[in-house]
RNA sequence: GAGGGAGUAGCUCAGUUGGUUAGAGCGUCUGGUUGUGGCCCAGAAGGCCGGGGGUUCAAAUCCCCUUUCUCUCCCCA
């Protein structure tokens, strides 16, 4: 026996028909505001993430799958999008070529974490890039997407949380303050905690154990450290956000696990999804590309998961079961008639219609039965009578009903009248 | 990395205090007479009971190990 890798997972045809629709939702949503398409390497060298996410990530530090090339260099399979992203936009010269850059990627993304509900090894994601603003509008026009995008596919119970990491002036100061202020009372934290207080200190702000929630309650807010012009960016975030209709809570202690954000971080949460609830996130990162040796360009950006994205999407209750469906099954009473019957095949194919025909000239009702099992929305039935007039035998198998005595040309007009595309 | 739950037919699952040839529903195949699907009826195929070891006269059932899946924590999308 051969199995998957674990945390893998195998699409079938079942599973792809949904895949296909949100894929197709989410491409007209983009072309709506502007965003291209870009295709990038599933490997990169191991320095573009560890350099952009931060060596103490726990994405960088245990979750990456990193092998050597045969030339002896350190290669990772990527494990989110933006790093790649931003490495192309500089190395392609992106910048010299359009002031402003708007971004979307479709792709495989992989961590090496323990698998369960919504979190696979080797996982979906779907994310844009709006690269060459430091406007705040590029802030609001991100999260829009991302809310009008669930609205688009029915979703409910999804929430949206915002709040402001800091930038390169007031973070590092805002951090001497929190480790002032834990450095007493470590005693009373949680062992991760502790952890947190050395490797992360922001990531302790979310920490869900009570005894360390009373303790946080008290603690400094990053807003307290916002300088003035980050204070007055995330102020319009927040009310532009409310122009496109949409409701927002501010999350002080929201912060995310990727080092390189600046000034607006968010998180869209789904109530449908069981522990993993997000189901998308982003924020700015204005320090991203200058690390890669860039002049300052200022982005925003934000990622979602596929798989939780589909889990959401089919407890919306907007879900109906996408099912596949042939135009037209051809039958026929004979091995001798196949050869009329092939050629009966391709002709309506080459009309564009989705056609099939039954591999063996078994009996015409275990034929047609095929033809139900496969969704098939007509069935031509050819036999003698048939090929000596040139004149078919046509059922609709969905009506019940059947035609006799129609030429191919009449066919192909009576499947077109009938199917909606 | 830590902790729960579960592996029996293609699928969903029964399987008594260990006791003969391991069951059901759905699905599949064949048939119910000549060239007509869905409903109905009849029949058939299909299982190393996840793998290995142990206890026993006897193991799907009890014990140990292992493996896979799944869920939770952690973290993230």
């Amino acid at each position: 026996m051969f199995n998957k890798v674990k945390g893998t997972h195998d699409i079938l045809p079942d599973e792809s028909i949904v895949w296909q629709k949100l894929e197709k939702e989410i491409r007209i949503l983009c072309s709506n505001y502007n965003f291209k398409e870009i295709r990038l390497p599933v490997i990169e060298y191991t320095n573009v993430f560890t350099r952009s996410i931060g060596e103490e990530t726990d994405i960088v530090s245990k979750e990456m799958y990193s092998f050597q090339s045969r030339g002896g260099k350190s290669i990772t399979l990527r494990p989110e999008g933006t790093a790649g992203a931003v490495r192309s936009y500089v190395e392609n010269k992106v910048h010299g070529q359009e002031a402003l850059t708007r971004w979307f990627y479709f792709g495989p993304m992989f961590r090496a974490e323990r698998p369960q509900k919504g979190r696979q090894r080797q996982f979906h994601q779907f994310g844009i890039e709006l690269i060459g603003s430091e406007s705040p509008v590029a802030d609001a026009e991100v999260i829009i997407f991302n809310i009008m995008l669930f609205k688009r596919l029915g979703l409910k119970n999804v929430k949206l949380k915002i709040n402001s990491v800091g930038d390169e002036n007031s973070r590092p100061k805002y951090i001497e303050n929190l480790k002032t202020y834990f450095s007493d009372k470590l005693d009373g934290l949680c062992e991760q905690c502790k952890v947190r207080y050395e490797k992360n200190i922001l990531r302790m702000l979310d920490c869900k154990v009570t005894t360390c929630q009373q303790i946080l309650n008290n603690a400094p807010a990053i807003e307290d450290f916002l300088d003035t012009a980050s204070k007055e960016h995330f102020e319009t975030v927040k009310s532009l956000i409310p122009q496109a209709e949409i409701e927002f809570t501010c999350d002080k202690r929201l912060v995310r696990g990727l080092d390189y954000y600046t000034r607006t971080a968010f998180e869209i949460t789904s109530g449908d999804l069981g522990g993993q609830d997000a189901i998308a996130g982003g924020g700015r990162y204005d320090n991203l590309i200058e690390s890669f040796g860039k002049n300052k360009i200022p982005a925003v950006g934000s990622a979602l998961g596929m798989e939780r994205l589909i889990i959401a999407y089919k407890s919306s209750g907007a879900y109906d079961e996408a099912v596949s469906s042939l135009d037209i099954y051809v039958t026929y009473f004979e091995h001798k008639h196949v050869k009329h019957a092939f050629s009966v095949l391709k002709n309506l194919r080459d009309h564009g219609l989705s056609a099939d025909i039954s591999q063996k000239a078994k009996k015409i009702g275990s034929q047609l039965k095929d033809a139900d099992r496969l969704n098939s929305h007509f069935a031509v039935i050819i036999g003698d009578d048939e090929i000596k007039t040139g004149k078919y035998t046509l059922k609709d198998l969905k009506k019940g009903e059947q035609f006799t005595g129609l030429s191919l040309e009449q066919v192909i007009t009576e499947i077109q009248k009938n199917i909606n595309r």
